[in-house]
DNA sequence: GATAAGCCTTCCCATGATGGGAAGGTCAAG
DNA sequence: CTTGACCTTCCCATCATGGGAAGGCTTATC
């Protein structure tokens, strides 16, 4: 199989394919004469937990990891579950920051007369220094993903 | 003012400021002899805005257009709410996507038994074709942010 | 006045996952 | 044997951010 049919096979495109080989998450494909890159069923099955990964919000380091235990007959349940349970927490930390985000914003436009006047609590609130939603700790959310 | 005074007094590093001024989303900075750049407390002020708009989640194009009303004294506060609005949208996409994906991990994560055994829901699910949780239409949550 | 510490400047590189595109080789159907 | 659709590698761009090098400036201390 070409690389464009283990595209289409796995919902992987062939760009990200060789990306994958690059950065070492899978194996080197074999190579036609001609230098093609070649898949099996198999491979397509692994590009296919890739894209399930990935879908589900996994960073390329945790799939990495999931791969390795999926490979591993003789692995622990619980070490996926861990996995899995790292990807639920990590996603929540990001909703919580975004949803006080929607709420700070949502308190800020509620109050906007939002018509042609030009006085507006969402440009007074940026130009002031002091959050007064979520006034606690830190320096700012990070929220990288 | 110096650029690491600016820093610290707006809580956008210099290393930020000089990107900012460089990709125009600020005016360039005046100039000391020596070629230092000068900040005035009017500066100061437009770093914290910017600063404050970045925590609310809000990209550089989305915080120019806003700076821009910030500076217009005849701005309709009707465009800087849609602004907001927009942005509180693109939230709530987001929020949702995560929460689809939280949504997945969490019922299959509850299915795995979590011990030494091998045998996992939350590997099998990945191996498998179908999406059986958001089985609609779309290709995958995009989810760039 | 010399020296050192701590700023500042510009320039280049890296991130993470993805796509675009160019230049050139290959394969299959007509 | 030509044509079009594929494949290869290589480079560039994204977005916001940081790291670091090489060199200049400033300030305080000896």
């Amino acid at each position: 199989m070409n690389i464009g049919e283990a595209a289409s096979a796995s919902g992987v495109s062939a760009k990200m394919i060789r990306y994958y080989e690059q950065i070492e998450l899978i194996p080197p494909a074999g190579r036609s004469a001609a230098g093609y890159r070649i898949y099996s069923g198999t491979d397509v099955q692994m590009l296919r937990f890739i894209r399930r990964a990935r879908d589900l919000g996994f960073q390329v380091d945790a799939i990495s990891e999931l791969l390795a235990l999926w490979r591993d007959r003789s692995r622990h349940s619980a070490d996926v579950k861990r996995l899995a349970q790292a990807q639920i927490a990590g996603l929540r930390l990001r909703i919580a920051e975004m949803e006080s985000m929607v709420a700070t914003l949502d308190h800020l436009a509620q109050g906007c007369s939002g018509d042609d006047r030009p006085d507006c609590p969402i440009l007074a609130d940026l130009e002031s220094d002091a959050s007064r939603l979520a006034p606690a700790s830190h320096s700012g959310p990070g929220f990288k993903r």
